[in-house]
DNA sequence: TATCGATGTATCTACGTCTATGTAACCTCC
DNA sequence: GGAGGTTACATAGACGTAGATACATCGATA
């Protein structure tokens, strides 16, 4: 049973949430770094691997980042040679992307340094705040609509 | 007492967490704007007029942006006439930042904004939670050093 | 007091992000 | 089968951000 404390005002739970939110996005940046590449970047290749064949706003959506920025990254992606544009046949204003075989074999590295990163920054908490975290977590996006 | 749940992965709470980070930038953002102002100049300007007169170095680590980014940030702001920027007399390297009297009238239109949009978004989560989320993310913050 | 490392700020570069907008293709309905 | 609204993607502009670096100043010490 959680012990008495002092009640917060919503402010300061803001404020500690944004301060936290600062540190998860530099702990995955070092951790993917240390894999050569950026969060944005490891967490839309590893997303197409996952389902590809994918259109490009079934993949913005799926990431949480809006089509354009999207769009941008993932002209940086096939660039690099890690993701193959295709305009699909059925529809041909939308773009059908896949993986290429360079692309396919980082984002197995990728996943597993992403899941390695989060294990050790949500290592302090039990199993139950985890649980609790996310419950919490689920019911502010769920009234942020 | 929280009921039995399936167990998360630390990966699982992460995307929960980012996603509800950005739910949280957004509707701060929206409500802020509502009052003619981006959520990190109206920070940096609440601050200021809260602990003024204050150095550069020391208000960046207060809202918890990097001194880069605040010394580009305050100087928008300053040509705004919102904040004033004075050399120490002390120390000749450092600059000391208070607000302007229009400043001061919008930090406290943007402190009440700020405040009322945390309630906004908070409101779904009972003062028990709040608390708890608090020591969550406490935990988090001080273990990502 | 001359030097050298530490500190405070400004600036540059690169990135990720959103919103708004443009363009092409689709679909519906008359 | 064409007109008009809708949808998919690309592009442009603005912003906030971090990191690295340059520069001025400080402080300690030889």
């Amino acid at each position: 049973m959680p012990h008495a404390r002092k009640s917060v005002t919503p402010a300061q739970v803001a404020d500690e949430f944004s301060r936290t939110a600062k540190v998860l996005v530099r702990h995955f940046n070092e951790r993917l770094g240390e894999h050569g590449v950026s969060t944005p970047r490891s967490r839309l290749v590893v997303e197409v691997a996952r389902s590809q064949p994918v259109r490009l706003t079934e993949l913005a959506l799926a990431v949480g980042i809006a089509q354009g920025t999207a769009s941008t990254l993932v002209d940086a992606l096939v660039r690099d040679g890690l993701l193959e544009r295709q305009t699909s046949a059925d529809d041909r204003r939308s773009v059908l992307l896949r993986v290429t075989a360079q692309g396919a074999a980082l984002a197995q590295d990728w996943t597993a340094g992403y899941e390695r990163a989060a294990e050790e920054l949500f290592e302090p908490l039990t199993p139950q705040q985890m649980a609790t975290l996310v419950d919490i977590l689920r019911t502010l996006s769920a009234a942020g609509d």
